[in-house]
DNA sequence: CCCCTCTCCTGATCGC
DNA sequence: TGCGATCAGGAGAGGG
């Protein structure tokens, strides 16, 4: 599943091949890729046909290309779940969903097996100083963005009552984080995801982040995960930092850090991973809703 | 506003 | 061999 280092190792492969190139030619082949698109794919063709690339971007888990028509723009593209962009040959026809020709002969596809993502042509607009493309604008920073504010999030998160992974998940909070390194972050800083943001010291919670941060370098300077192998760079090869993890997919193994036994949840409809010993669960578990008293007190408004 | 659940989608795999 | 159930999960709509 292409999380932050993913995305970002995609988008570099894309930056070194289609900066200055002109697009010629664009077909959509599955409506669903362009959904987000508000014209439609005719729009779409008609605003990315003739434009330049002038450069690339990205936060948390969403690329850009930047565009110039004319206007200022940018080709926003998100993997969802199977996405890739690949550049040149095409191995599975069946999934290609976009394709482009660029003019020095180069083609771009955009394949997608389960069809969550997706290319959208959208405007520039200014957030916190930086400029980044409208539907990219509700992101927070995502970990590895020099703009980052560490410690800012962590102010944010000791307001949250609610299970920090779910937060680590909510990309307005902090982008780039998906099911992968949520556990692994939490597995590093010695947290079970079920714990309260706002149970948590701020010195918990700023080594959650900083975790987040190392955990999406160190696979980053491995190329990706490839727990899946719908996860490719632009030239269809796989990463080899699965052969790195600590807790996701390793249920029923020992801890390496313990050795007691990696447990597997479930949580939010997904796998959630955690070392029972490192990563205690809390004790009062926050979803069993049934009898619970809180104080249930007024909060000041 | 805040929090949480559901739904979209396809293909691999599992149990009977 | 077939077939339904389950699983994978990012993101946004909508409910409470």
């Amino acid at each position: 599943m292409p999380e932050l280092p993913e995305v970002e190792v995609v988008r570099r492969g894309l930056a070194g091949h289609v900066v200055g190139r002109t697009i010629t030619t664009v077909r959509v082949h599955h409506p669903r890729a362009v959904r987000r698109h508000p014209g439609g794919a005719a729009d779409l063709i008609g605003r990315l046909r003739g434009a330049r690339i002038t450069g690339t971007g990205r936060r948390g888990k969403y690329l850009w290309l930047l565009l110039d028509d004319g206007e200022s723009g940018a080709l926003v593209v998100h993997l969802g779940m199977s996405g890739q962009m690949l550049l040149g040959g095409v191995p599975r026809a069946e999934h290609v969903r976009i394709s482009a020709l660029l003019d020095d002969g180069t083609a771009l596809s955009f394949v997608d097996q389960r069809t969550f993502g997706g290319w959208q042509v959208a405007e520039l607009v200014e957030v916190g100083g930086v400029e980044v493309p409208q539907p990219v604008a509700h992101l927070g920073a995502d970990p590895l963005d020099p703009a980052f504010d560490r410690d800012a999030v962590v102010k944010v998160l000791r307001g949250k009552h609610s299970e920090i992974k779910r937060q680590l998940l909510d990309q307005t909070v902090v982008s780039g984080i998906g099911n992968i390194y949520a556990d692994e972050a939490l597995w590093r800083a010695r947290v079970n995801g079920a714990r309260l943001a706002d149970g948590l010291s701020r010195p918990k919670l700023a080594a959650v982040l900083d975790a987040a941060a190392a955990v999406m370098t160190d696979a980053l300077s491995q190329g990706g995960t490839s727990f899946d192998s719908l996860y490719v760079n632009v030239n269809g090869e796989s990463g080899y930092f699965d052969r790195w993890l600590n807790a996701y997919g390793r249920e029923g193994q020992g801890c390496r850090r313990c050795g007691a036994i990696i447990r597997r949840e479930k949580f939010m409809n997904r796998s959630s991973y955690y070392c029972p010993s490192c990563q205690p669960r809390p004790r009062r578990a926050p979803r069993a809703r049934s009898g619970t008293r809180h104080t249930g007190g007024g909060v000041p408004g």
